[in-house]
This record gives structure tokens, sequence and C-alpha cells, in this order.
DNA sequence: ATGAAAGCGCTAACAG
DNA sequence: CTGTTAGCGCTTTCAT
């Protein structure tokens, strides 16, 4: 290569036909416009000179960037890279480019990123920040960017996404908790301003329901935040304040879980022995942990891979109905869990020991 | 906005002026050759149209694209994502967006990726993936791209780099577990073709000559990766194959030692109780295993951070001599260290209980 | 099938 | 200080 890369026109001279030839030559959709032997002849030269089509030229021209901007709201949560990951690895593909933006969780700054990115004239977005109520969303819906959200949904506007199956999460949940015969069970939720700690939540309650648990509502606490703070924050107030007795905890979330994890540690109450725990997420590296964590493993790679493969539907096919792909989690058993011991009598006591630790 | 970006001229047309002089105000850089009147006029006509300046446009024009294009190795190894972060943090604050760019560990992909990055008029590139020997480095070295490296140096070329300063880290676990008594210490190192992996296993030789602790090849092993993976089967090559004991073992990476924790346990051998282990890294929720992993703790944020600015100081003066920013870890004590118990007599014996598990 | 010409939106000389 | 002009590299009519 050259200090000055070469352009079209270079090619062109060389191979002694006009610009707009070498143009159709390059660009698959126009190929066969040109004939065999003039198309043979541009390629070599072309090859030759280590031609590389100007994107930001061809973009301008076409007002399309093949660029797609990804927003996430912090990429140091494990639950993110495997996403970009996936959609990277369509996306690249394709021969789209991933512009990465964190939002830092700041909605200014999501607002400005998305912003910036719009701008620059990004083909499309993917969202992993989006609320359920989301004023960056309703943006994009307006101004008429192509979008997907994942690992996300909001409430209003019928947007693409691409999320886990939470209902089927819990479930799995329940049904392993319920089969090793618990049945007061708590929960501690995630905020309920984002689709997963809502639907998580609504979940639970029905399922509840559906499998004859009890449900009680001092001892169901919605964090607000998925961060361990918040579970420790949930699970001191429950067992603080409620009167119910329970043997199991589900928590949305595998941050939650950890802070729950530690507030046992703290009353000296032992997991899985005195209660058992569930996590959600299964975050790397949380089966290391003691106990290793029951949890729901999430598809993470393949969620941004249909995130990926949603969009460049959307790219070229505008039209079409937005749609929700659902996505199947698996249960990951581990120590955090084992069969109820305690008889209700003995649940009582240790309900005292650990309301006055 | 409207269904098309207002542009330069619309603005023009609407304040009464030329084109260029709506650009010369926008511009920060010649702003301040137009009148304050004219310019004021300007600024409240774009804000009012809602203009944003078009960057591919511009970007054509200038030949610069206010891009920077970062490659990783592997997103999902919890290293990086605090990197990509930090370098983030600084590049958006500056006006540049970053195009993240992940090879999955294959040179191949690697390759192509700068060529796409560099085709797409990046500004300069910040590379996570270097090897010691990296050819995608020198091409770009060759193309006279603006390059930093982060976590990574290379042998040959001085290339400005942003790296933690691997030999502190090791002489703080040395010092750690000499004063806590041992010093008969193996060695779980990673793979010598990158410079984080030498430079640990070139400090840990140098470093115990100079603490004067005893140096026996048969327990220094280094792995040809830095993975769990890895990190077992140097442990049981060193238990299966060495003759001198030890009571510690210092891994180079914080997975490797979880391998290394891994044989233990299969081997009925207790850390820190038998062995004491240390890690490198701390990566997140390491202290949350059991035992807690004694780490060294990387800036990576900083790290990322620092390369970010290296990369702007090279963008505005090219001509500078490029430099090594080298950042300073701490050490993290956890429960995987404890004072050296066994008397030699005992030493050995274990040695042999390890041997014939 | 190919060439000519225009223009995407912006910036940079050059005038004035 | 501001307008004129040209052109970055590419695509896309429109002719031929």
């Amino acid at each position: 290569m050259r200090k000055t890369r070469a352009t079209i026109k270079e090619v062109a001279a060389i191979t002694g036909v006009h610009a707009s030839t070498v143009s159709r030559v390059l660009n698959p959709e126009t190929r066969k416009m040109v004939s065999e032997k003039v198309a043979e002849k541009v390629l070599r030269v072309a090859r030759e000179l280590g031609y590389l089509r100007n994107p930001l030229a061809s973009g301008l021209r076409t007002r399309r960037s093949h660029t797609v901007g990804v927003l996430i709201p912090d990429l140091s949560n494990p639950l993110f890279p495997p996403i970009v990951r996936g959609i990277e690895r369509v996306l690249d593909k394709e021969g789209y480019i991933v512009v990465l933006a964190d939002s830092e969780n700041s909605e200014r700054t999501e607002h400005a990123l998305v912003e910036n990115l719009v701008a620059r004239q990004v083909d499309g977005l993917i969202l992993a920040t989006a609320h359920r109520k989301d004023p960056v969303v309703e943006e994009c819906i307006e101004h008429n960017i192509p979008l997907v959200l994942v690992n996300r949904t909001v409430d209003k506007h019928n947007v693409t996404s691409v999320i886990n199956d939470d209902e089927y999460g819990i479930r799995l949940v329940l049904q392993h908790l319920s089969e090793l015969g618990h049945d007061d069970i708590a929960f501690v939720g995630g905020p309920q301003n984002t689709s997963t700690g809502h639907a998580r939540y609504r979940a639970f309650l029905s399922l509840c329901k559906e499998m004859r648990l009890k449900v009680s509502r001092d001892i169901i606490v919605n964090g607000n935040a998925f961060s361990e703070a918040a579970g420790r924050a949930a699970l001191n107030q429950i067992l603080d304040k409620s009167v119910t007795p329970f043997t199991a905890v589900v928590a949305a979330n595998d941050l939650l879980a950890l802070g729950c994890l530690d507030v046992l540690a703290e009353r000296g109450l032992n997991c899985p022995r005195d209660i058992s725990i569930t996590g959600f997420n299964h975050m790397p590296f949380i089966d290391r942990i003691n106990p290793s964590m029951t949890t729901i493993s999430i598809p993470h790679t393949e969620l941004g891979m249909q995130a990926a493969y949603l969009l460049l539907e959307r790219l070229r096919h505008p039209e079409k109905p937005s749609k929700t792909l659902r996505l199947r989690p698996s249960l990951i058993v581990g120590g955090s869990t084992q069969p109820r011991t305690m008889p209700v009598k003995k649940r009582r006591s240790s309900r005292v020991s650990r309301a006055i630790p």
C-alpha cells in the first residue's frame, strides 16, 4: 500500500476504462452490467493496486454507511460482552462494522451517543439499554431509525427485539425448588423499570399460583438495581420485616443472588442448608463460588447473533412488521439449592433466629 | 428532525450567508474567522434546524474520520471490557467514536479486520491483540497508521504502548509469599509469545534470584494459553514430573490460578493449607471463590484511558517519538495464601502424597 | 456495454 | 471577514 490509497479513477486509468465502469465492476449489484472481459481486467488491476473502496465516499453517495451502532449500558457487566460478540460475529460477516458505545448507565449519555451515531449515518441501531419506557427508543422510532432491542423490550411500541424467555426461566427455577420440596419461597427481584426485572417478577407471581406455591407479599421485594448491594438490601428488608417463614429465595439475577448469599452469611445462616438460593443469568465463574449457584443459563451470544440477524432483515425489508424473538434458557443446578430439610415448626424458630442475629 | 437532515447549504440559505461561512462557524478551529454577529445567527439557525454535521462528508474532504478502531482478542475475557470502557470514555469525550472488533483470537481474522478498519479510514488503531512478533503490527507500521498497543508490547519495534508493570506485580507477589515464609515456589506461566506471559516469566526468574528464593526449573512451567485448562495442565505436569517440593504456586494469571486450584482439589490437597496460590489480574468476582484469590490488581480502565490519550497525542503530533507507559498494579491479599506451615521434612512426604494421589 | 456528467455534504484555497 | 470555486471518491442517471 502506498502513502495514499488507490482510487477508482486510477484503476480506471490503468485499465483503460471509465471510472464508472470500475465502480460497476466493484459493486456486486451492478457487476453483471459489465462484460466479463472488462470486469476481469478491472478486477486484476484493482487487486494489483491494492484497491480498497472508500466507504466514506460511497456512503456519502448512497446514504448507507454499512455501520451499525450498538449501545450497551455497562460493558463491565459480564452479561453484555457475549451479546456484543454475537452481534459482531454476524455483522462482520455481512460487511458491517460495529460502533460500540457504552452509556455507563446514564440516560443523558445515552441520548448524546445515539445522536452522535445517527449523525454518523449508522444504518441501524441495536440497543441493550432500553427501559420499559425509554425516550431514546421513542426518538429512534420518530426518526425512523432501524432499531432492534436486545435483552430488553419496551412497553409501548412494538419494537423488534430479541430477549430471553424469562417466564420459562422462572418456571425452571420454581419447578426445581418445588421438586426439592420448597413451597415457601421468597423473591428478590430487579428494577421494575426494566423489562427483564418486570417480566421475572410477573412470572414469579403467576407461576407460583399456577404451581400452587404460597405467595406472601412480605417475602417479595424488588431491588432498585441488578446488583449485589440491591440484593443485600432486599433480603435484609425481608428478614427484618417479614413474618412469613421461607426456605428458599429466588433472585432475579446472579448479582442479586450474590448479595443474598452475603446476607445469609452475615446472619449466620447457611446456604443451602438453611435456605436455598437461585440466581438468574449464569454469570461466568458463578459456579466457582461457594456454594456454586443454581441459576438460569441464558444464551447470550445467541441473543446477540439473533439481534444482528433481525437488524439485517430490518435494513433489507424495512416494511416488514417488527417481531419479538424469545430464546429459551436452561437450568444449571449448583450447590446453592438442596431439598428442604426443616419441618415447618423448625422454620419458625429459625426465622426468629434470623430476625435477632 | 425531518426525514432528510439539514445540510450546511440550507443553514446558509436561511441565514443568508454562504455555505462556507456556515462551515467556518461550525468548525471550532475556524470559528474566529467569522464575525460574532454572523456566527451567532448561523448557530441559531443551525440549532433550529437541528443541524448535525455529516461526518462522512467532512471526513471525505479532510481525510479524518474521527473514528478509532479497537481490536480485542476476546471480549468475553473479563480483562478486556474495562479496557474498552476506558478507551471509550476518553475518545468519546474528544469527539471520536470507537469501532470495536473482536478477532476471536484468530490472526487471520485480525488481519482482515485491520484491513477493513483501514479501508474505513479510521484515524488510528488501538490493539490489545498484539503478540511479541506480530505481523499485523508490522503492517500498521509499514502503512504508517497511528497505533497504540494496550496491555501488550512487541519485541522489535518501538511502538507506543501502555502496559501493566508486570515485574512490579510479580515483585509484590513474591514479597508477599516470601514474608509468609515460602521459598520453594512453583511458577505456572502464560504463553511466551505474548509480552505479558514473557514479562511475568522473566520477572519471576530474576526476582527470585534477587530475593534469594530458590529457583528450580522442574517446578516452572509455562502454559500455552491464559486459561484454566492450561493452568491445570501445567500444574499437573509439575506435580507428576517434578522432584522439587514446593509450598506455593505463582500463576501468571487468575485463570491459570483457577486451573491450579482445581488440580489441588482433585488431588486432595488443600489451598492454602498445603499449598498457597497467587493469581494475577484480579478478575471480577475472583475474590468470591473459595478460597478467595490472592492476586494482582491491574488498573484496566486506566490502561484503556491512557491508551486513548496516547493515541490522541499520536494523532495530533505524529512526529513525536513513541513511548511506553507502565502502570503500577497492587496486591490483593485473599485466602489462597497463608504462612508456610510445613517444615521441610513434611513437605517431602507431602510431595509424595501428591505424586501418588 | 460503456462513457459523460452531475452531485452526495463538506472544507480549503483563493479572491475580494 | 465573506463569497467563489473546486474537489474529496464514489455512484447514478442519462446518453450513446
